[in-house]
DNA sequence: GACACTTTGTTCGGAGTTGAAACAATATCT
DNA sequence: AGATATTGTTTCAACTCCGAACAAAGTGTC
């Protein structure tokens, strides 16, 4: 029951209907593969000559192709449809504070090299270096002709349309524009977005099998900071000025700890990785200076090594971690409250004290929570990859190629 | 950039362009009326051809209608199109605490007839008063054949799907189904839905002129309690088990003051009349007796009454409703950073003082926002009209004859 | 008043799509 | 060998938009 924007809206021309049902084709078979004509044809209850026209016109454009001939109790032999992603190659690019992270996988999420160097924080000098290991990387693999893109995450605001970082305060960068430059420089496309949504559009595209189906969930990527993706309805949600999903920043109480944003009581002041490490050390957050706690490996506790400490039955870590987990669920809460999603994915180093901190987080939620559905909300972890930042960023690239025409 | 759900998508048949342009065509006519053919192929970019099969097939299906003969400075006259309105009739119901109203109005929005009378909480007693009663006021008016519906609002939560209302506090209700019963009752199709959902849909679809544009928006409602309905891309979110839009129950402090729900530090705990009252008399909410409080009329002073003191000088009203306007501000904030809509509409009694409380909400705003595009978030008085909620039900009926149609 | 010009609205053949059914290809079972 | 079943293709009808020509209805000019 959607209104159609009077000022904004698409018109079917004579290809639209085709347009539509080549990309169902698509998905359901980048969904079922292997998968044959006639399977497809079920599937969208249409005829197999319908499926037929589309199928080769998609092999014709190198989206999917024809693999082997699969059993059949009796008559004819069917022969499955793949989607082409082996030699689809996206380049992801995540910049932090302390390092930048560069890969190159192909459309099926399998990555193929990965390269680390020290974050530059001049823009400028910072995309030259980049572009200059990209290149060195295109080359070693023999991916330039096969290479569709350049996906880059940020921890900060992004404007999608125009590229530009907005504002991004670990970095120190305000309206900086990465994206022109960085094509220019590497001669492909480039797509910049802000990670936590990154890391949602990776949820969505690459969550295969019973990971996927949800169309609508949060997910929630606890980290440095905390940042939400939200997807809704097959669309991660933006927002108008590109501040959806920041419930990071939504209070817990607004008389609570100062937060980096500048506002008091912050979600983030109460659960990410800072504020359990400050809580460890009995620091209050507000006096510490956050780039010192954010400074990862030299003399510094990460939280991963507080969970070991926890583990080994270091009391205060537990303590730490427990009282973390706590506000983690009264926060959730407010997720559920707010748009209701269907799932909500966990995603940081956190999660690898899960098994420890579920129970808790499920008590905290149903404190606060309004319904018994809203209880069961399923909280699950984001599929355990290891770089789930580039994954995002490689998404960014691919899910143009799978996504509904726009219309009406 | 959605992606298509391989497990609920919508084939495009041979007709599936036709049906498109024509919602298109209906929707472009009803914001731009009056409206002659040759306006519509320029606004849609297709020829006069298409337009004029499509107008003519709206025509014989009386969606729309040929008025006068508009001016031309040279050439042939163009004759206007406009939707018919005038003679499409709706019954709308609000069933509050106190009272349950009743209206006959057009899909034009323009309200015939009203009826309001006492609610009864038996649900089965209620369905015969209110089935009774339409069945007068359509017969008074003889709008029995011209009425395509009725429209139900509620103060809870309601599954749209199965009509079936889970949860409504202030009434006692939980699991009754009221839309099924009216419909056989009264031989009319029955919608039913939350009445802050219902004031979003009112907002979006009546919302002409320059009102009108924002497809992405939050509608807040402070009254009782504190609804919103939010709106973005142009379609309701119930959310996955019809809470999305509780931001009324997410917390300014955890710690803060009991809440109906059960939970502590509610924004509406904060914000709500209830609160605002209490405020004012100094008593402690978790100690009053909230439907005390409720109960409108006899001897209780209402939130308008309130607002009428504070303009004439009474220094605690002033106080209650500016300490309010603060936590409106500070609680704006969090629906800003979780969905970042287009705009926010705001709704309920305390509308009456926002000349006194918009510079106080907007400061409260900014103390939280991340950034200044979130500060400057238009913030508008959801359009005055004597029964907003009314027209909100009205909506549930009329926007289903102008949706997109679902495709891919 | 005749005629050029402009704009609106209709009509008609062409191209592109789905829909239904027949047909060819390929395999199993009796 | 023939019946049966399934896959994939082809063909034609129905329906759509697209483009252009055409009719209708008005204004302006000589």
């Amino acid at each position: 029951m959607r209104k159609i924007n009077p000022h904004d809206f698409n018109v079917a021309t004579r290809t639209t209907s085709r347009d539509i049902n080549r990309q169902i084709a698509l998905n359901l078979v980048r969904e079922h593969q292997p998968l044959s004509r006639a399977d497809l044809a079920r599937r969208m209850q249409v005829r197999r000559g319908v499926v037929s026209v589309l199928v080769n016109e998609l092999i014709q454009e190198e989206l999917i192709y024809e693999g082997a001939t699969g059993e059949a109790a009796r008559g004819r032999k069917p022969t499955f449809l793949h989607v082409r992603t082996q030699n689809r190659l996206v380049v992801s690019v995540d910049v932090r504070f302390s390092r930048t992270y560069l890969a190159l996988s192909d459309f099926g999420g399998r990555q193929l090299a990965l390269d680390i160097f020290d974050t530059v924080f001049a823009p400028a000098k910072l995309i030259k270096i980049a572009a200059r290991r990209i290149a060195k990387l295109l080359d070693a693999h023999k991916a330039r002709p096969f290479c569709e893109g350049i996906g880059v995450v940020v921890p900060g605001i992004v404007d999608h349309r125009t590229g530009r970082i907005l504002n991004a305060p670990t970095l120190g960068w305000r309206g900086v524009d990465i994206r022109d430059a960085l094509s220019k420089e590497t001669g492909l496309p480039v797509h910049i977005e802000n990670a936590a949504k990154a890391c949602a559009l990776a949820q969505m595209w690459h969550g295969h099998g019973d990971a996927a189906g949800a169309h609508s969930f949060a997910h929630v990527s606890v980290s440095d900071g905390v940042g939400v993706g939200l997807v809704m309805n097959g669309e991660l949600v933006r927002g108008h000025d590109n501040i959806a999903g920041e419930f990071g920043h939504l209070p817990l109480s607004i008389e609570g700890p100062r937060c980096m944003c500048g506002a008091s009581g912050c979600w983030e002041a109460y659960i990410s990785n800072i504020a359990t490490l400050s809580r460890y050390f009995g620091h209050n957050l507000s006096k510490t200076e956050p780039k010192d706690l954010l400074a990862d490996g030299r003399n510094r506790l990460s939280i991963t090594d507080l969970v070991a400490r926890a583990r080994s039955g270091d009391a205060k870590a537990v303590t730490a971690i427990q009282t973390t987990a706590r506000y983690l669920g009264l926060g959730l809460a407010s997720v559920i409250h707010a748009v209701n999603p269907q799932r909500i994915y966990i995603g940081g180093e956190i999660t690898a004290a899960w098994d420890m901190i579920e129970g808790t987080v499920r008590a905290a939620l149903a404190e606060r929570a309004l319904t018994e559905e809203a209880v069961r909300t399923p909280i699950l972890l984001a599929a355990f990859v290891d770089y789930p930042r580039l994954r995002g960023a490689a998404a960014l690239v691919a899910a143009p190629t799978f996504a509904a025409p726009r219309v009406a």
